[in-house]
DNA sequence: GAATCAGGTCAACACCTGTTGGCATACTCG
DNA sequence: CGAGTATGCCAACAGGTGTTGACCTGATTC
């Protein structure tokens, strides 16, 4: 897994095709972030993408690597559990661009898709597993979590409405803490029809 | 506003591009909906799409035009008004592809995006207004419903997610209506920080 | 100092995109 | 029946796409 490679001379162009590909996927999704256009971003030419990563979707994958990092649940106090999880989530969500990538290409792309999948099957579900109790209902409860999560990340850092962009941190921590925590702690209504 | 046109011999051909525009931008997003496939799909050539429609982002202005029809809330008892609404949401993300399309379009397209934020303001926030006591509050109270409608359907509509997908409906009712009533009627934190 | 090699540019490829104009057909109306 | 027109297909356009190979240049190594 480690990589004793010696520090190549052309290094700092790689950094830049990597940096250059985070902004223009982050920003256009997947078609329209071209290699030419991460190319010019990154001040060389277009065949050097190819060259130092293969292929563009070789490029995407490397950009699309995320670490959710949720926090242990033995080291939060039961009341505010809600709080430091949607606190959590909002870091990850303004720390870099690689979740707005994640959640602009998934929507459009096979493979952003795929990728989505993979972080919520290896990531969340595991950690809802964690909080939970019954394992069987962790996929559930971490799918509810996503959905407020992502729907709010949606309007806020995708598509920047302004009503989601200009609230105050703070105000929106207090109204979504509560529906975090319930959806972790609260029983199952298990279809109640 | 109205349509005295008389019916032309070319109707079918002109309802079956736009059957095939709306599918095939709901499925693959604006770029991967070439004009070529939408007139593959519509058994016919790619120059008519063209002929009848003007240009591409004419064609679909005309199919992302949706209505919610959000209910008045004078005919809903109190005590069940999130159930009623997320059960009035899920109908619309069913009945057909138009929120599919507008959702995977919005988030990688500008015109996606515009178009969004004009159902917003126009449906989404005069029917806040009508729902809670102070106006200066319904554009976050609006946006606030709209994220956990918008994040749910992401997952079990456009992404597909397996728990999302697979949750029977009355449960998913069950779980969101608590949330969206919350965000409708609660009073505001108002950044309690 | 000469030989080697990595770093980078240029030009081109095969293909796909939205869009346009010309041409055949078939229907409609006098 | 004949003129006119709407309907549709075909071929082509100009431009953009990911990707490839030939070539130049400057640093590294013997």
């Amino acid at each position: 897994m480690s990589d004793p490679l010696p520090p190549r001379r052309s290094d700092a162009t790689r950094a830049a095709i990597l940096d250059a590909a985070r902004a223009r996927f982050a920003e256009d999704g997947y078609e329209r972030a071209t290699v030419r256009a991460i190319a010019r971003q990154a001040g060389i030419d277009p065949s050097m993408v190819i060259r130092y990563y293969g292929t563009k979707e070789a490029l995407f994958a490397r950009v699309v690597d995320v670490a959710l990092g949720i926090p242990d649940p033995r080291e939060i106090a039961a009341e505010e559990l809600g709080t430091v999880l949607v606190e959590h989530f909002l870091d990850l969500w303004e720390r870099d661009a690689v979740l707005v990538t994640l959640l602009r290409v998934g929507v459009t792309h096979p493979a952003g898709a795929e990728r989505m999948r993979d972080v919520f099957r290896d990531q969340l579900v595991p950690a809802a597993e964690r909080f939970g109790h019954d394992p069987a209902d962790a996929p559930r409860r971490a799918m509810l979590v996503a959905s407020q999560v992502l729907g709010m990340a949606l309007l806020r850092y995708v598509l920047r409405f302004g009503p989601a962009a200009e609230m105050p941190r703070a105000e929106l921590v207090a109204w979504l803490a509560p529906t975090v925590e319930r959806y972790i702690t609260a029983p199952s209504p298990a279809a109640a029809a």
